[in-house]
DNA sequence: GGCCGGTCTTGATTCAAGTCAATGAATGAC
DNA sequence: GTCATTCATTGACTTGAATCAAGACCGGCC
C-alpha cells in the first residue's frame, strides 16, 4: 500500500470517527490516534457483523450504511434492539467485557464499518487521560438515552409511542406550519422499532389521518400541525 | 471532628465503594482518593434524593437501604425505572451532562448514599488515568444491563418476565433441588419492576403454583424445580 | 399491456393484561 | 385486646393490540 493511498484512507477514518458521538469534540491528533487502532469492514447487505455471543474484538463505528442490531428467537422473530446509521457507534460493551456481542449485528444495506479494536483503544487511552474523561462523558449519555428509549417502550400506547416518535422529528412545537417526514425504512421496519406490528402501525397512522393530524403520501408523512400533535402526546402521557 | 472520626468514616466509604460494580478491583488507594470526594448523605423513608430535571452534582453509591429511580406523570402513575439497593451505583449520567437528572429518586426505607461529586472525581481521573479505564469498563456493562431490561420489557408476555426474572435468581438451572428466594419488597412494587400490576403478579404466581412450579409462603417464593423452570422460560422464548 | 414479487391497508377474531371492585390476611398503633 | 391501614388475592369486566385472512396498491420485468 502506498503512503499516499494510507493516508487517504486515514482521512476518511477521521471524518467518520469525528461524526460519532463518542469522538465528538476531540482535537485531530486524538483522531488519528484512534483511527490507528481501526480496521474498516465492509458489508453487503444481509452479511452479519456479529452474532450473540462471539468473541468481541472492538466496537464499531458506522461509516456508511446501516446495521440492524438485534436478538432472535429460535422460532426466527427478531426483536429489534436499534438501528444504527452513519456515524453512530454500538457495541461499545465489548471494550469492558471478556464475554462475547450480548445481540446479533447485520446490515439492512451495503454498509461499511470502523472495527475500533479493544486492544489498541485500551493503549491508547492509558497513554490519553483526558480522552478517557471526554468517552466517559459520551457514554453516560448515551447510557441516559437508552434510559430513554426503556421510557418510550415503557409506554404501552402505539398512539402515544407513535406520536412521540413524530414529535421528536418536528423542529418547532410550537409551529403550526406542516412538517414533512420521509420514512428511510420500510413502515414494517418502523413498526418494529416502535415495539409493535405493521397492521397496528398502519392503523395507527389512519387514527391520525381521520383527526387531521397529518396526512400521508407513499414514504412522505406530513404532520399537518405540530402544535396539535404535541398537546395530544402530552395528553395522552397523562395531561 | 477529630482525626480518630475521620479515620473512621472514611473506612465505611471506602468499604462501600468497594462493593459498588464502578469500582470493584481498585487498589485501595484508589477507592482512598475517591472517598476524598464524597458526601454521606441520610435519608428517610419517602425523602427525596432528587427531582427530575434538578441539577446534577454528581452520582450516587448506595450505603444502605433502597432507592427507587422513576419516572411519574403528572397524574401521578409512577414508571419504576430500577430499585437500587446497598452496592449499587446510579446517575452516573451525571459525570457527563450539564443538564438535570433524567429522572427522580426516592428512599424506599431508611437509606444513606455516598455522592460522589462531579469536580472532585473529575479532577481525580486527570490524575489517574488507569482508574479511567477501569469506570470506562464498568460503565459498559452496567450499559449492558440496561439493554438487558431493555429486552425483558419488549419480552411482552408477564408470565415469561416473571419465569425470566426468577431463573435468574437460581444459581443452578440443572439442579432439581428447591430454590427458596427472599422478596425483600412488597409484592406491589416488585410487581412494578416487572412492568405490570400487582393482581396480574398475584395471578401469574398462582398459575406457577398450579403448575406445580413454585410454592409461595408469605415473602418467601421456593422454586421446586428450577430446572422445569427454565424450560418452561426456553419455551415462552421461542422454544 | 399483463403478470408477478413485494408492501400496505382493512376487517374480523382472539387473548393477555389492565381496571374496578370485594374480600381476606397481615401489620402496626393505641 | 380493638381498630385502622396497607397488602394480597380472586372475580368480573373491558380494552388494546397481536394474529389471521383477504384484498389493494405499486413497483419491476418480459
Amino acid at each position: 500500500m502506498s503512503a499516499d493511498f494510507a493516508e487517504f484512507k486515514n482521512l476518511g477514518v477521521v471524518n467518520t470517527l469525528r461524526n460519532c458521538r463518542l469522538f465528538t469534540g476531540l482535537p485531530p491528533a486524538d483522531l488519528q490516534n484512534i483511527a490507528a487502532v481501526t480496521v474498516v469492514k465492509s458489508l453487503e447487505k444481509d452479511d452479519y457483523l456479529f452474532h450473540e455471543g462471539d468473541l468481541a474484538h472492538g466496537f464499531y463505528v458506522v461509516q456508511r450504511g446501516a446495521v440492524n442490531v438485534h436478538r432472535v428467537s429460535a422460532v426466527g422473530k427478531e426483536q429489534v434492539i436499534h438501528i444504527f446509521r452513519t456515524g453512530d457507534s454500538f457495541a461499545e460493551v465489548a471494550l469492558a467485557s471478556p464475554t462475547g456481542y450480548p445481540a446479533d449485528a447485520r446490515a439492512l444495506e451495503p454498509t461499511s464499518v470502523l472495527l475500533v479494536q479493544k486492544q489498541g483503544i485500551l493503549a491508547l487511552l492509558k497513554r490519553q487521560p483526558e480522552l478517557a474523561l471526554r468517552m466517559l462523558g459520551s457514554m453516560s449519555s448515551h447510557l441516559r438515552v437508552l434510559v430513554g428509549q426503556l421510557e418510550d417502550l415503557t409506554v404501552k400506547d402505539v398512539e402515544t409511542r407513535l406520536a412521540n416518535w413524530l414529535v421528536k422529528r418536528c423542529p418547532d412545537l410550537k409551529s403550526e406550519a406542516p412538517v414533512k417526514i420521509e420514512l428511510t425504512m420500510t413502515k414494517r421496519v418502523l413498526a418494529a422499532e416502535l415495539g409493535t406490528v405493521s397492521e397496528t402501525f398502519s392503523r395507527t397512522l389512519a387514527k391520525f389521518r381521520e383527526q387531521k393530524l397529518i396526512s400521508v403520501k407513499g414514504k412522505t408523512v406530513t404532520v399537518l400541525s405540530p402544535i396539535r400533535l404535541h398537546s395530544l402526546l402530552r395528553h395522552n402521557l397523562g395531561e
